[in-house]
DNA sequence: GTATGGTCTGTTAGCGCTATCATAGAAAAG
DNA sequence: CTTTTCTATGATAGCGCTAACAGACCATAC
């Protein structure tokens, strides 16, 4: 506990500062702001005195007093789960220099704390709200129509936005993934995922991969969920409980790559023959695959691309000011990796 | 966008509410926050009409009255190493129940960037600050040392605290970690980690692992650094890299798990034998070494402890303003794993 | 000389809330 | 029936800053 002798008990305001330097307040905030002329030789003053008294504005009254807070608060239900911080660091790369801020609330992938969090958020004033998915509870919805700011929710496109969205259709994904593996050959599919009452990304591609293999007149053969705990170990003991009911399969499918890759390291382990005799499939493209032994089959859900479009939709339309929804469909690619077969 | 019809220009401030349920704005203040006497009448006429309104506070106009912020910034170096966003979530859930509030900026390592973005998180006038590291620029702890709230600085203890810390030693770790490898007989041993200009925990690991070669006599055989990229692939193509370079080597500790994982499935891969013919250490015990087919010796960071007991000092020191500083040494437990001899 | 415009600085009035004090009325005590 | 105490509400003043306007001063133009 270093403290300087010369300690203050108050926090700085402006008035000291401006005492300090003998000009009035209105001068110091416009020096400390970059707004409208100061002479340079004020403006050095006001630094300098602001320097060496340590000034910090306080930003509290200085969004009371303009109405505007250059805030915006990001929403995303987990941190366990990479996907999130990744759409969350590119989200803070294209707010760099726009002077916007992101503020994360984490909902863990509950309604309630989602509304309470969306709550807490809102009572700052940011100037937008990044969200993930597309779907709230109604006092949820109700707050993000009533906000008054733009609003972009994320990662799903497969319902109906309050504003703006950008996002993929994780049906769509779903599909065509099992398009690929009914294509590719398969025939007895077993599907793995959290559970997903809470996850409708999830669910949605479950729903969509149902569907194709029902549209090559498949049905799935096995399914199992999980909550909770590491998913790359789940992936290991869960792939080998499946593989031990039903021993025929001939594909699983997981519903993301963490568990997938268990799944991989566990088939890898065990010798099984993969792609040939077992094909696996994943889901988000997580850069930790690279390191694999075997580039497992993914889908990536382009969380780069849409932080950084969300962030650009808040940051320009805080610049224009115009409230319009936008709606961005982006499309994941299919990469095959090394987990299944060559058609 | 389906915005109501009875849609309001403004955004609503007490006023509405107050007009609405026909008392004062005091009064109405007064429920909302749960403060003071208010019959029961009207506490259930004015939050029905708040909440037909949709009112939501403005805390931005509320601390400034008030002098009371319930935010706590918390300050990382990064979102990509899963160690933080653990931290992060112990620090949440630590905070959960006390009515303060989590706010994250992330640095990049940068101290320039740590700068910008501890005086732009002070300028909302938070009531604590929880700060990754003991290493800060001369600035930096100069605005922690006038902030007037509590600090507490995480991760590190190895260094004088602007006020409070809790942390491991990393040099201990280091050190430690050293001992235990030349103990179980391994004396051709490589390092290998990030690029550690700016990474100070993992400068100290590197030094106390040096320290306890030297006193055994001997000397680090091989190291390589890195910066970038997936920590996993790193891991592979180091360990590859390194071996062919210094095939003698019998050991390698590597300065996270996850480029410990990345040089262990490569082992695992290329049949080597380990730990007889190469031993092998990571650092910080992260959950997804659980889901590899052999654990890898680590040694655990204590991320959790450190983020709920950062949290309980803010926390504590909020209800009693106390400023004072606590000096918080957690011990890292060695996990052995199954790549390091047993002596 | 006055008009015209630019540059720089200051004054005034809030932003939307809460602390604090004041007060009306009801309940308890004498 | 008064006095005291409590409960429930309201009036007032500011938190620290910035928007908006108002000058003062200087230069240039006519």
């Amino acid at each position: 506990m270093t403290t300087n002798p010369a300690d203050q008990r108050r926090t700085l305001t402006l008035r000291d500062v401006s005492e300090a330097s003998g000009v009035s307040e209105m001068t110091v905030s416009r020096v400390l702001r970059n707004r409208g002329d100061v002479s340079s030789a004020t403006r050095e003053k006001v630094l300098e005195a602001a320097r060496t008294l340590g000034y910090v504005p306080n930003k509290i009254a200085g969004a009371l007093a303009s109405q505007r807070v250059n805030l915006v608060a990001v929403i995303i239900p987990s941190l366990s789960n990479m996907v999130f911080p990744e759409v969350l660091t590119a989200v803070s790369n294209a707010l760099e220099d726009t002077g916007l801020q992101p503020v994360v609330g984490v909902t863990n992938y509950l309604p309630e704390r989602e509304e309470a969090v969306l709550y807490e958020m809102l009572s700052w004033r940011p100037s937008g709200v990044i969200i993930a998915g597309i779907e709230h509870s109604a006092a949820t919805r109700a707050m993000l129509e009533n906000a008054g700011i733009p609003i972009v929710e994320i990662m799903d496109i497969d319902g109906e936005p309050v504003d703006s969205a950008v996002g993929i259709s994780h049906r769509r994904a779903g599909r065509e993934m099992g398009k690929a593996i009914v294509e590719a050959g398969y025939r007895r599919i077993g599907f793995m995922g959290t559970k997903m009452p809470l996850d409708h990304r999830a669910r949605k591609r479950f729903e969509g991969f149902t569907e194709a293999l029902a549209k090559a007149g498949l049905e799935i053969a096995d399914t199992e969920f999980y909550s909770g705990g590491s998913a790359l170990t789940k992936g290991r003991e869960m792939t080998e409980a499946m593989l031990k009911r039903t021993p025929d399969l001939d594909f699983i499918y997981y519903s993301n790559d963490m568990i997938g890759a268990g799944g991989l390291l566990y088939c890898l382990e065990k010798g099984i023959d993969v792609p040939g005799k077992l094909g696996l499939a994943g889901f988000n493209s997580v850069e930790l695959l690279g390191g694999l032994p075997m580039r497992l089959a993914t889908m990536d859900a382009c969380r780069d691309e849409i932080g950084r479009m969300a962030a650009e939709i808040i940051a320009g339309k805080h610049d224009s000011g115009i409230i319009g929804g936008e709606r961005i469909e982006l499309t994941p690619r299919l990469e095959p990796g090394d987990t299944i077969r060559k058609v």
